[in-house]
DNA sequence: ATTTATTTTCAATAAGTTTTGAAAATTCAA
DNA sequence: TTGAATTTTCAAAACTTATTGAAAATAAAT
């Protein structure tokens, strides 16, 4: 296979990807662009590779940059701005990890800790149910919730050697 | 809080996690409904509770059945069918996990095994940079990948007792 | 200060996804 | 069988989300 056709493949899968996980398409296909991009390139250059508009890349591009994965690079004597991506997997993806809880998991979590305490009777079914459910969505978010937080902390080899450790 | 806010707080707060993680809106209510369900439900049951029609009660409740995390039951002298889920977060998790793997994690983890080989000069500072950006991703996804194999195959005590010991 | 390059915003529009509802198919009982 | 109850399907409509593009804002150069 050629370059040029697995750079597509790539920037395509990428993006189908992405939408699986609740990240938009184009904003995984320019994450995609950028990770296989040795030196960072320009707005200009994104909307000509990946063939979309102005407007999606600067919105795109701030997302990214607000989940942390992508970075302003100014570039000395030239005008325009440059984008740069974090090209270390195991950054990408504890930076993910971490913006996803913070947004998602953690409020969740404190929801669930309320619904939790709902006056009624325990011996009603409904009620001892709903209570059993919540209760045990809320252990296991707290047990999933810890794991992370030691995950995002730790670094790359002390947690992958660990892992193959514990895993036997 | 009384039983029928908290309820009504716990569905829709389901369904919007949902939305986070490619799952739709409805299938996620549906989910959530079944869950704080102590008895199985109709599809006439959901509609009513959820407000929404019969054609996509069926679908929704027919791809929970697909994800493996609701079951159909036939109730001795019942002409209509009633649905049932799950309620061991525990194996509801696993299950997904199991699915997602299948349909999302095994089918990149193929195709990057692909990319890596493209034939070009490895001197190239393009071909360089895909090549290492592809090996990356398919190495933390390969440790992901073994990690999510062993969680699906323990249950659930061994597991969290060994999370808790591993992470002090 | 003025011009020019570049980035940002956002209303309009396009694209994509979900939902409806009624017709068709199926299932069960008499 | 036939008919009533129930489930399934799927084209059309409603809704949601993403994209465009041109105008406004900003920043740099002259």
């Amino acid at each position: 296979m050629k370059l040029t056709e697995a750079k597509a493949q790539f920037i395509s899968s990428w993006g189908a990807f992405g939408t699986h996980w609740g990240i938009n398409r184009t904003m995984a296909q320019i994450h995609a662009l950028l990770l296989i991009s040795p030196d960072p390139i320009t707005q200009d250059d994104i909307m000509e590779q990946l063939n979309i508009s102005r407007g999606n890349v600067n919105m795109n591009t701030r997302d990214l940059i607000d989940w942390g994965l992508v970075d302003r690079v100014l570039i000395p004597g030239e005008r325009k701005e440059f984008f740069s991506a974090e090209k270390d997997i195991w950054k990408v993806a504890t930076q993910i990890i971490k913006e996803r809880k913070k947004r998602e998991l953690d409020p969740m979590l404190k929801l669930l800790g309320q619904l939790e305490k709902i006056d009624g009777d325990k011996k009603d079914k409904d009620t001892k149910q709903f209570i059993d459910t919540v209760a045990g969505i809320r252990k296991f978010g707290g047990q999933a919730d810890k794991m992370l937080d030691v995950m995002i902390k730790a670094d790359e080899n002390w947690f992958l050697g660990n892992v193959l450790k514990f895993f036997k």
